[in-house]
DNA sequence: GAAGATTGCCGAATGAGATACGGTCTACGC
DNA sequence: GCGTAGACCGTATCTCATTCGGCAATCTTC
């Protein structure tokens, strides 16, 4: 993993349908050595897949909102309760005074309501605290440069 | 946007390497009908764009936080202040006692801090509340089947 | 209800690019 | 010094993306 793969991973999550060749020309490699790396970074795992970017707002995303999860106890073993509601988007177990911070899409509020019913009946849920997004300013994927830093 | 199409987009967001034939063939349809269809679904934006999805470990991005930002004048004019902080990745204007929801990814919790301070440098920020998180059960992708319910 | 226009699909052709391979150079260990 | 491993280059082949003409179904308009 060194300055070139960086740059790679960049162009790479700018654009994935770009030639090895212009990926190489942006190293200063030829496409065969570019994609060689590029190989090597799908096999390590730096590179978990190759995907498309989806606008939520075209397939029914229009409400986000971040909940605070409360909870009465350990919530550890819970990641496959959470993970069966497809509107939840990220679920982390965090420090504090809540114990799983969730992020949710759903078309509506009203769906956003049934979501927060769905979560509060999951096994060891005492509560939950929901902040609705107003605005998003951007969302964009890990920078690779910061290994620089 | 129709069933299909919602499927195109699933197949897509798992492996978008696969072929047109193959992804045809998922749908019922030829490798050609296939491509047109994904061609207008990038035209209407409803695909962004195709990129990688890079591991954040692999790339120094081991700690990861959320942030409430708390201000004291209007903050939606402030998306580049937001941005030109490169471990920022989310930045939201959310409704709520604190006016900016921000999701930060560093290497260790002492450039952690320092993104704190930068965050707080920011003109119009009076505080902010970190939450670590401790364990992530699942980050994934905005689910096209949604559109259908 | 009929003619025209539009849309979505198929199947084939072609051109571009992914992938594999042999050869060269450098770095490193013995 | 010699052998090995790793990274790169240039080339060759072969798959696949992309384009095109033609056809059927649907919608529009009169």
């Amino acid at each position: 993993m060194d300055h070139i793969d960086r740059v790679l991973l960049t162009h790479l999550q700018q654009d994935a349908t770009q030639s090895y060749a212009a990926l190489g020309q942006a190293v200063g490699l030829s496409a065969g050595a570019a994609h060689e790396r590029v190989r090597k970074l799908r096999e390590r795992g730096a590179i978990r897949r190759t995907t498309v970017e989806v606008d939520p707002a075209a397939v029914g995303g229009a409400v986000l909102a971040y909940v605070m999860v409360d909870s009465v106890s350990w919530m550890g073993d819970s990641a496959q309760d959470f993970a069966a509601l497809p509107e939840i988007l990220e679920a982390h177990v965090i420090a504090g005074s809540a114990s799983v911070l969730v992020k949710v899409r759903t078309s509506t509020t009203e769906q956003l309501q049934d979501v927060l019913r769905r979560i509060y009946a999951i096994d060891g849920v005492s509560g939950t605290q929901a902040t609705v997004v107003l605005e998003t300013f951007f969302e964009r994927p890990v920078s690779p440069e910061l290994g620089t830093g």
